[in-house]
DNA sequence: TGTATTATTGAAAATGACTTTCATTATCAA
DNA sequence: TTGATAATGAAAGTCATTTTCAATAATACA
């Protein structure tokens, strides 16, 4: 990976925003400075940010996949399937649960967001 | 939701398969009886059993999502980022650890399957 | 038992996220 | 500086999933 490449500008766009953002959201950020950026640049520069484990992606449940810097502070997420309001948790619960998987499995974890779906406390009174 | 549609012919592959299926797979099984199904149906259909509960849908980090029958017996899945083997695994942590995340949270936790992504131990030996 | 109502279906086209190809340009190592 | 290799833009391609629309099937109700 060279620097001074799309992707350094990229790691700036998701440190200011502290939230995960679709690859479309991070073009039309990008796209103010880097006025002939194209959407295949933004991808392949995501995916080695991944690969290289900066960056992970996650599915939360919309028609794109989410990207979000990784701290060394983990958190999750939860996602109401009525009104598709996202929260965020951190729980250090999380990683207890995910180092029993870890040792009874032999596999060693690489999910760092834990996503979950369910109802919202509000939407749960609107029934 | 009717009877003697497709959902039903879908419910009896799913029940047959104990395991999950992307749409596509889906299609092909039916095709072999329903000579003139259509893929929306199968989709449409598909979405109708997630929408009543007897079907879950999971992002297993493929191309496409799977479906599967939600059984009384919970289980997870391990998805190995190398080899791309799954796993199925069972554990009661996982729902106390679910149970403790609703009271904290107040949500209603609807996820039934966790999907975990890591590292197999084969695929760690190979390193 | 018809008949209106509404859900389901097949066919075909559309959508949209993401990927690939290819020629060009930029970075780094020697 | 030069040569190897990685990153980029442009354009086209892929492929899962959705939508539109007209036809058909299932249920409600007269």
């Amino acid at each position: 990976m060279r620097t001074s490449s799309i992707s350094n500008a990229i790691l700036k766009v998701l440190e200011s925003q502290d939230d995960h953002l679709t690859a479309k959201e991070i073009y039309e950020i990008m796209k103010k400075t880097f006025t002939a950026v194209d959407t295949s640049t933004i991808y392949r520069a995501l995916e080695r940010l991944v690969h290289v484990g900066k960056v992970s992606v996650s599915d939360m449940g919309g028609t794109a996949v989410v990207y979000e810097l990784v701290s060394k502070n983990p958190h999750h997420h939860l996602v109401c399937e009525k009104c598709h309001k996202q929260i965020t948790f951190r729980n250090e619960k999380v990683s207890d649960f995910l180092d029993s998987i870890e040792k009874e499995s032999g596999f060693q974890i690489t999910t760092n967001h834990l996503v979950l779906f369910g109802i919202c406390p509000e939407c749960q009174k609107k029934k």
